[in-house]
DNA sequence: ATCTATTAATAAAC
DNA sequence: TGTTTATTAATAGAT
């Protein structure tokens, strides 16, 4: 179509490569314009010429991206998996670590046991054991401290009583003039404590062991 | 071109837009051929018909991918992102997850326990123990299981031992002279036994609540 | 870019 | 779908 029939094959000169590559990509967008909107299609065209420019259609009410996707899921997910299969094997890698861990809480929990061998068994009893006893081992260094501290408080009231009584006041609701107490001339009680004690209750695990 | 002129909008006979939309696809792809060869460039084409059916062209010696890929890079990285940040806060997802198990794990046995409040490790302790009692009524199943077990061979023994003495063959080292026990007359152990009792030790924590 | 002779594409009919 | 054909559309080469 023009004033000579042209084979189809690269055009050696430069120029008339690059007029024709010109007109060619508006008639090929064109020609996709048209279908999209004639038969209702999804259309991407994506052009490279030798240039390394690039020129793209994408047909109206759609964006690329979602073209792709569709041809994406159409060519059996190979397109994205390729560019992200790092990031795939890596949320591979971390669910199953999720999965074993899932499964050795359950375990711990004495969940979906049914399945286990003697042998895991014992393994799990002496897993749980060992917690266990961390656990109140940690519990009886709390206690201690706690008892510390009541300890602690009592000789302060001792002392502040035999203060107050030295000024002739009664121990009774005695407050200072300015009604600040004189807790600030007591020494102080171990500034690092560890737990919040005003909230705190001896559970009956570990008053059994006094 | 054709018959007779015709605008540009949706064609509303669907065979007829059917018929169109194949011979303009293949008059599309053609040109994408033609444009490639003649101009030495790259040209992608990803066509969806109404009916949802996919065809593509991409130009020789070129995967769609490459082509894609140069397209993510010319139009400023915002085509692989979207998919990409998916990935990723999957990824941030499963991970605290992860962490989480982690450190209930390590806290389940005992480890990094220091930080904990007295609540928590009550609640830690609880957990443990009520995971210790399953495991150890599994275990006591298991053991119930084993004594019963036990039981019916030592009644199948004394058959066995009585038959021995009614055929007047004495027990000791008693066999029948094609070298086989007669232990397929004695009736059947429990098919379904759970666990592999050759294996079998009694640990002292079973042991001692007999 | 624009023009135009010519080829290519295709709408309608089968 | 595939073929035919009258007609329009695209475009090669010239300007």
């Amino acid at each position: 179509m023009g004033r000579g029939k042209i084979e189809i094959k690269r055009i050696e000169n430069i120029s008339n490569r690059q007029v024709t590559y010109s007109k060619r990509r508006n008639g090929l967008i064109k020609k996709a314009k048209e279908i999209s909107v004639l038969c209702d299609a999804q259309v991407s065209v994506v052009i490279f010429g030798s240039s390394g420019k690039m020129h793209e259609y994408c047909s109206p009410s759609t964006k690329l991206v979602d073209i792709l996707d569709k041809y994406h899921r159409h060519s059996g997910n190979k397109l994205w998996d390729a560019k992200h299969e790092n990031l795939n094997s890596e949320i591979d890698r971390i669910k199953k670590e999720n999965d074993s861990m899932q499964i050795e809480l359950r375990h711990l929990r004495g969940e979906d046991i049914t399945s286990l061998r003697h042998k895991e068994l014992m393994v799990l009893e002496e897993a749980l054991d060992n917690g266990l006893a961390s656990i109140r081992d940690k519990e009886m260094e709390v206690y201690k401290i706690m008892k510390k501290n009541e300890k602690l408080m009592e000789e302060d009231n001792e002392h502040l009583k035999y203060m107050l009584h030295q000024q002739g006041i009664d121990m009774d609701g005695g407050e200072m003039e300015n009604g600040y107490h004189h807790h600030h001339q007591v020494r102080e009680y171990q500034p690092q404590m560890p737990f919040a004690f005003h909230n705190l209750q001896i559970q009956p695990n570990l008053q059994e062991r006094f």
